[in-house]
DNA sequence: CCTCTATGTTGACGTTTTTCGATTCAAGGC
DNA sequence: GCCTTGAATCGAAAAACGTCAACATAGAGG
């Protein structure tokens, strides 16, 4: 159940991300990178998300999120294996309970990303 | 051409966004990040985004975007359109053609929304 | 084994998105 | 004024998406 997500946004073993500012992106890069933010561009799933990255222990039980939203549980089931499937969560199942984690780094990978050079040009 | 913006993600006065993993997103606040989020969820926007960020004075015309497409022009205009209602960049028509920049803040604002505590749990 | 609860999966449906061709609008040059 | 060029808008077709009801699966507890 926890072997789905895609490589999402480490590229070389250079550190990573190279800043959606420092160059025009390429096709493939674009393509990836657009598959994790297409994830967080759905109020559901950014709501999922939150609910997860926010809670102290780290990890939320599925029984918890669903009766959090106007949804059926179904949907519910869907929007988390879209973000499993982004490389942003992660999940397992203890006993009749599955527990849904974020992903550590994705999202400061992400963040890193879009962050713009303070001196605009700098690595040119 | 430049009044379409949508105010995204500033809130309150009080620096702004409370960062995803903070607390639970409320209902209106995740459809406002959303909304950003898609429009950078597809990569040919993302292309655009970073060909438009990465250019040295900032600006680009969009008879130099549209060529490095495999695209319609009036879809790279269409994609244009939704960048900018998400808030992410504006134009200007100058002459003949009309040139595009980022809006200065959002990336980084967004940025900050996606930066997790190193010490989880610091708001709680 | 059977049943019950918690989740995931499938198939279908309506909505949104992406894309294009055709048209329209804006500005410059004749 | 008319024509040309650059860009946005319109309308339509195809694809992708969000949602649900129905079903399937996993584990707990008789």
């Amino acid at each position: 159940m926890s072997k789905q997500e895609l490589e999402v946004i480490g590229q070389g073993a250079d550190g990573c991300c190279d800043g959606l500012a420092s160059a025009p992106l390429d096709d493939e890069r674009a393509a990836q990178l657009a598959k994790v933010f297409k994830a967080l561009g759905d109020p559901i799933r950014l709501r999922l998300l939150s609910m997860i990255a926010s809670r102290e222990g780290g990890e939320v039980c599925v029984c918890e999120m669903t009766p959090a939203f106007d949804l059926s549980q179904p949907t519910i089931s869907h929007h988390l294996k879209l973000l499993r499937q982004a490389g942003l969560i992660d999940c397992e199942r203890r006993g009749t309970w599955v527990y849904y984690w974020v992903l550590p780094g994705v999202l400061d990978q992400l963040a890193a990303f879009l962050t713009t050079p303070q001196t605009a040009g700098a690595t040119a």
